[in-house]
This record gives C-alpha cells, sequence and structure tokens, in this order.
DNA sequence: TAATATTTTGAATGATTGTTCAAGTTCTGG
DNA sequence: CCAGAACTTGAACAATCATTCAAAATATTA
C-alpha cells in the first residue's frame, strides 16, 4: 500500500487560505490545482470532490479557531480579561491589509439557503464557539447573563469580522468594542498591554 | 427612438434579488436571464454587463436602506427611539426563513481584495449609513460620542445580519442588543410596542 | 406612410467550470 | 525481486459561464 506522497495538512492549510479569500464559488478547482501544485487526479482521488475538500478546510479551520480561543481565554488571569485579549486580537488583525475576515462568517453568508450542507456546518462551528464563551463566563456568572454576554460577544466579533473590512483606523474599533461591551476589565487589560 | 418595453425599476429589483440571496459568483447571467425574462441580448443592451447591472442593484438597495434609516430616525420622537426601532427591525427580519441578511456586507465580504469597484462601492455605502447615524446622534451628544456611538452601532447591526442567519430565537437577539448598548431607551420603546 | 432610430431576438462564441479515467508510476509486503 | 495495491498523471468530458451580433421587430419622426 502505497502512501501519499504529499503531507495532506499543508494541502488543506493551502486550500483553506485559497476558500477562505475568495469563498466557495470564487474558487475554481483549476485555483485549487495551480494553489496546491497537485494534479487534478490526485486531488480527486484523496480530496473526494470540491464540497468535500471545502468542507475539510472548514473542519480544520474552525478546529484551530476553537483552540485558539480556548487557549487565550485559559491563559488569561480571568476570564474578562481572557475575553478582552481575544477581542483585541481580532482588531489587531482587521488591521492586517490582507484581512480576510473570518472563514466560518463568509461561508455562512456565501452559502446560506437550499439547505447547503457546508452553510450548516460553518454554522454549527458558529454555535460552537458561541457555547465555549458561555462555559467560561458561567465561571463568574450566573447562567442566564452568561448566556446574554456571550450573544454579546458573537455580535461584537461578527460585527468586528465585517467592520474590520471597511480599513478603518483600529482605534475606531477599540472604542466601540469599550462602548459595547463595558462590563469587560478593558482598564486592566489597557495597562497590561502598555507594559 | 423607440422605447424600453420593459420597467428598468422592476428589473433592477428582480435582479437584486438574485444578486442578493445567491451573490455576484453565485448568480449566473442564464439565472438573470431566466428571473427577469429578458433576453440576453436585451440584458446587455440595458444594462451593459454583469457588473455594471450588479452595480446598479447595489446602487438601487442602498438608496432604499439609507432613505428606510433616514425614515425611521426622523418620524421617531427620539434620536434613541428611532434607532430601537431600526435595531428591532433588523432582528425581526431576521426572524423570517427567506432571510437574506445584507446586501451590501455580503458584496463586500465576497468581493474584498484585488481592489475590487463593487467592493469599494459596497464599502461607500455602509460609511455613508455610519455617517447618517453620527450626524443623528449629534443631535443629543458631542461631536466625539456620537462617533464611538455610531461605530458601535454599526457593530451590533453588522453583527446581526450575521447572527441573524443562525435561526436562533429572536429573543435571544433583543437580549444581546440591550446587553451592548445599554444607553438606547429600550424602555420606553419596550412600552410602545405593547400598546 | 416612408424613413430612421431604437430595441428585441436567440442561436452561437470561446473560455472556464467541476470531474473522470485509462494508462503510467511508485511504493509495500512477502 | 516480484506481485499487487496505492497513488499520480494529464488529456479529455460535458456542462455551464459571460458575452456577442446579424437579423428581425418595433417605435418615432417627418
Amino acid at each position: 500500500m502505497a502512501k501519499a506522497q504529499f503531507d495532506r495538512e499543508e494541502i488543506i492549510d493551502k486550500a483553506i487560505d485559497l476558500f477562505w479569500s475568495r469563498g466557495f464559488s470564487g474558487a475554481s478547482m483549476q485555483l485549487v490545482v495551480a494553489v496546491t501544485g497537485l494534479k487534478p487526479g490526485s486531488l480527486y482521488y484523496s480530496f473526494g470532490n470540491k464540497e468535500a475538500l471545502f468542507k475539510q478546510a472548514l473542519e480544520r479551520y474552525a478546529q484551530k479557531g476553537l483552540s485558539r480561543i480556548r487557549k487565550t481565554l485559559e491563559s488569561a488571569p480571568s476570564v474578562g480579561e481572557g475575553i478582552c485579549r481575544h477581542l483585541d486580537q481580532f482588531v489587531e488583525e482587521a488591521g492586517h491589509n490582507d484581512f480576510k475576515s473570518c472563514f466560518l462568517v463568509k461561508t455562512q453568508l456565501e452559502l446560506a439557503g437550499e439547505g447547503n450542507e457546508l452553510y450548516a456546518h460553518a454554522v454549527r462551528k458558529l454555535a460552537e464557539i458561541e457555547s465555549l464563551f458561555q462555559t467560561f463566563l458561567e465561571r463568574e456568572y450566573d447562567a442566564e447573563l452568561s448566556c446574554s454576554r456571550a450573544a454579546s460577544i458573537m455580535l461584537h466579533s461578527f460585527g468586528l469580522r465585517v467592520y474590520g473590512y471597511q480599513r478603518l483606523p483600529e482605534e475606531r474599533m477599540r472604542l466601540a468594542l469599550r462602548q459595547g461591551l463595558p462590563w469587560l476589565p478593558w482598564d486592566q487589560h489597557d495597562m497590561q498591554k502598555k507594559e
């Protein structure tokens, strides 16, 4: 049984990059061929078809994102500060000139309707992220408050992912975050950053 | 000089529907032909090409949206209540089962990068909406506060447009709005709704 | 109504789409 | 070192893509 001659995860990472920036319809398989260096036959042999490859890309992207958030929250001195750090990362990323929003959000918006499976997958992953926040919040607040605050965080995260596309000064976004999430310990967070 | 035999705005409205739900890449010109009932030749004769038609659809959608917001804000007893009503409309729309998010937001996310003109157009229109909010807010707050609150409203609007795709109970969204925009007169708004 | 300007038609264009497959290559277990 | 399984190759497929255009139809002006 001969083994594949390429690194599967490396290929999927390249697919993530492509699908993330151009979307499902906007990224042709010929582009995938060009970007990965694999021939069409190998691609289909190893990954099935476009939809299956896209799904694997989504899956890996979501997994990376989830574990990154979990790490940020766990390594912070408090849940509140962890969330501050996480949102600050968003703002910073939005400042980069190759800002690509969020793969899950883009997929959700592009493929909604007609019972698309990829859309459902993206929605599921985003819901997982929300419940991750909720779980952490419940360490400090009751269930009800945790629920509405987790929802508020998601609202702001989505907003940032869209808002960031407008190349606004990061300061504007930071101000808006402090406006909308006044219960977070921004002062402690800002002080720690200066040190 | 013979006049066109169709209603231009009617055609553009149909194009808006199609492009809005399927995006630029996802909506083929053959679909536009099917939806509008015009033959390819007529379409190209009257509207130029796909990009030009899309742009006209964007333009009309944005114009309608802007004037709707302006009307909502002007007819309300106060700026704050006007904004409450506007956001409430968003939540309500998100509950509809043919929810399509926002055409401008979807376009921005789909076509970003490579200096796309349609992307730039969408961004411009969204910035117009933000400055409309800011103008109204300046009736009650100073320039700086109006700026950051307008930004916060946009953040929430974008968030709602994305969040709404998850078919969550509307109540969850309403709670999150009250969490994130506590300076708005929600109590007055909710009371008026019950009457 | 004749002459002219405008609009409609729809088959056809060449490019690009996602995908296939028979033939060839490479690897592995015995 | 050989047999057979696993993988690669890349030309080719039918379908669909955005767009064109000469000819026909229709409206307007004179």
